[in-house]
DNA sequence: CTGTGTGCAAAGCTTTTGCACTACT
DNA sequence: AGTAGTGCAAAAGCTTTGCACACAG
């Protein structure tokens, strides 16, 4: 059965992105589940399910991807950019013991940052990371 | 005068850093005013001063530095780190436009998320980063 | 003379660029 | 045939590592 393979291309047109087969690779991977990944993690996964796709092409995607809004980018630190298929508002806890990101709800946050935005500005983002240790 | 000197030297030792030559280079440059820089503008600066110092000696200085807690580490983007000479917690604007970082009030934001931390974890960090447009 | 600490050249990453190739018009 | 879009090898750029040197005990 191809269903979820047509499933991912109509995401992709959706989002204006033509669905070549590399795109639908890396697709597929992004989103079959909830979670996080690193580019690196991309390109394992979808070099272990099937054919190749070379790096160059894994990061390009992304890139265009998070561009056209069908991924999003959790900055954690530099060289640990993670692709989020969670792409509505919400927060992260990072736990630094292990690596781990999860989210977290945005409700239990409040921004009361309306009335202070710089002048002549838009808030275009919001990124929250809540760096937490083990206590164990 | 070397007063500054001074004050940056005594500054290195409360951190327990040796103040070596390389280490009072950097310092100065961070710690001359609140500011936001990269890497790559610390070493430009240094070198501009005076004496030649490496890349290499730059990076692992500012590692140090975050480490020990003189400056603090605001993640952007990936290969747009800023070292901040303002280590208390605080936000940050960036302007996606202009590449500006500004900081905003934490009293402008409250976080309730006391009580819903991951099982098991105690908070280290908290990153806030508003993304921004000109509006104009 | 031995051990600890420092600075940097070189190596190892990640990410981007530029071009060959394809697929429509 | 011409044009726009795609994928990837190679280049560029950022960061870390490992070692030579310096300095203190």
């Amino acid at each position: 059965m191809n269903k979820p393979q047509d499933a991912i291309k109509a995401k992709l047109l959706e989002c204006n992105i033509n669905p070549t087969f590399q795109r639908n690779e890396i697709a597929s991977v992004m989103l079959s589940k909830p979670q996080h990944l690193s580019a690196e993690q991309v390109l394992l996964l979808v070099n272990a399910n099937d054919g190749h796709v070379s790096k160059a092409t894994v990061y390009n995607t992304l890139n265009l991807f998070v561009a056209k809004g069908l991924v999003s980018e959790v900055v954690i630190d530099p060289s640990k950019i993670f692709y989020d298929s969670n792409t509505s508002y919400h927060y992260h806890y990072f736990n630094e013991d292990t690596g781990e990101l999860h989210d977290f709800e945005s409700g239990d946050m409040n921004l009361n940052s309306n009335s202070s935005l710089p002048e002549n500005t838009v808030q275009s983002g919001l990124d929250v990371v809540v760096r937490v240790k083990n206590s164990t």
